[in-house]
DNA sequence: CACAAATTCGC
DNA sequence: CGAATTTGT
């Protein structure tokens, strides 16, 4: 009989296509281990531990995950700490011959695995494999080696090692019986007082909601060019959190976009999948990517302004379409990508707020965190981030909420417009009185005024964008 | 529809 | 030296 094979989760909860479960699989009896690690994250790199609400998520990831593994006759281990030291210690617990782990970006994922190779040492390896992205990130360079900065020449050279290995099913598995596990619910992952995760019951946290989640999205995944940006319409996908927690494999993601669309129509959603391969290697070539600006220097004369900050969490800015969003993502712990764009501009232009502020607020609501995307869409709207970008973009609100028909999006969260018609909606304050009255709408009572003027907003985010080139100079 | 703003990347 | 995901007035 050979030896038990250690199988270490990370950000990877799913059976099928997955090459660390393969390997072990064909090697030995294995063991199956998630080790839930707030201390590496938490620790020097930045206070990244996860999120309130992927925290919630991966409750239910792990209930399910657990649930698949006992359906192949095994056993899911829990344990809880750095895994630097936890992974070490249950690879001696049952006897391992070999830890199997995904490659991940994140700067602790490397500060783990240091750790566990030093206090393993050689007889007992560490292999490492792929599968986590459509592409190892570090392996998309140019002919001199650089890395790149820009989506799009990323993108052509992506595209000679691309499409992605198609996917493997879940392998035939023996189980290693042995090992000690922590009770779940001892975690206490879940929301307790107040439970804000009432709303959250949208999703299907696991491998099955992830398999459901892309099935549904075919029906409309030939209208997703244009529909991703309608915030009114189900036009996206949704499976980012599934991905973030990988409870299904970017790669067979790929294929069954790739199989059910011709290619054309294929492409616009296959090019978003590329967008999260390409945050991964944005944060692989710049490791503190969410903390410091891309391009060095790039530090406006923030304001502190807690009250505004508040205001913008909890969606009571008087912009709509922000206010939408940010309850949005407080209610279901997801916004749609286009209003992501729309309130960023406005916490970090309009209110002239540190992005890192606005950051921090989208880690811990969003179900599908993930460092380097949050990181590298947060950096492009404020225009620090290492790409190049010619203009200092500030989005308008209004003209936007527009522009992608946000009218019943925002009857859907601001609730106490929903009596504004459809070319009203979006600045209530410019309506009539008397259709606002019409409607039950007292500003300043049912809802805010806006809680900075438009044009002043956007003056006042020029002004600190040239002051702070003039002091670059100086 | 024209034009403003106005820099760095990648070949 | 052409080009840069997603603009505003």
């Amino acid at each position: 009989m050979s030896a038990p094979q250690l199988v270490w989760f990370r950000n990877d909860l799913r059976l099928a296509d997955h090459a660390a479960i393969r390997a072990a699989a064909a090697a030995g009896p294995v063991a199956l281990l998630y080790v839930f690690d707030e201390v590496t994250p938490g620790g020097s790199l930045g206070s990244w531990a996860m999120g309130a609400a992927q925290r919630w998520w991966l409750h239910h990831s792990l209930t399910a995950l657990a649930r698949d593994i006992a359906a192949h006759g095994g056993r899911l281990l829990l344990r809880r700490g750095a895994a630097g030291v936890i992974v070490p210690q249950v690879a001696r617990e049952i006897g391992a011959a070999a830890v199997h782990v995904l490659h991940h970006v994140e700067p602790w994922a490397a500060v783990q695995e240091a750790a566990i190779k030093a206090d393993l040492g050689a007889d007992l390896p560490l292999n490492r494999y792929d599968g986590a992205f459509l592409i190892r990130p570090s392996q998309v360079r140019q002919d001199n080696g650089a890395p790149y900065k820009v989506f799009t020449p990323w993108w052509r050279r992506a595209q000679r090692q691309l499409p992605p290995p198609p996917p493997r099913p879940a392998p035939m598995m023996q189980f290693h019986a042995g090992g000690k596990s922590d009770d779940l619910d001892s975690w206490n992952l879940l929301p307790r007082t107040p439970d804000w995760s009432g709303g959250f019951g949208i999703w299907t946290p696991g491998e099955a909601g992830a398999a459901a989640r892309l099935k549904a999205f075919l029906d409309v995944a030939a209208g997703y060019d244009v529909a991703r940006n309608l915030p009114s319409q189900e036009g996206t996908s949704r499976l980012s959190p599934h991905l973030a927690m990988g409870e299904i494999s970017i790669a067979s993601v790929w294929h069954t976009i790739a199989d059910v669309l011709p290619a054309a129509a294929a492409e616009p959603f296959l090019r978003e999948l590329g967008w999260r391969d390409f945050a991964a290697n944005m944060l692989e070539i710049f490791p503190d990517h969410a903390d410091a600006p891309g391009r060095p220097g790039f530090e406006l004369a923030w304001r502190d302004a807690p009250a505004d900050l508040s205001a913008w969490q909890r969606g009571e800015t008087g912009y709509p379409i922000v206010d939408a969003g940010m309850r949005q993502l407080w209610a279901t712990g997801w916004m749609h990508n286009r209003v992501r764009m729309i309130a960023a501009s406005f916490l970090t232009k309009h209110l002239l707020i540190d992005w890192r502020l606005g950051e921090r607020w989208f880690w811990d609501c969003l179900v599908d965190a993930d460092l380097g995307a949050n990181a590298m869409g947060w950096q492009w709207v404020m225009g620090s981030g290492a790409e190049s970008a010619p203009f200092y973009r500030i989005f308008a609100p209004v003209t936007q909420s527009a522009k992608f028909g946000a009218a019943a999006y925002i009857r859907r969260w601001v609730p106490e417009l929903a009596g504004m018609d459809d070319s009203s909606i979006h600045a209530p304050w410019e309506a009539s009185p008397l259709l606002r009255s019409a409607a039950g709408v007292r500003l300043g009572s049912t809802y805010p005024l806006p809680i900075v003027d438009h044009a002043a907003g956007r003056a006042r985010a020029l002004a600190a964008h040239a002051a702070m080139k003039a002091a670059d100079e100086g």
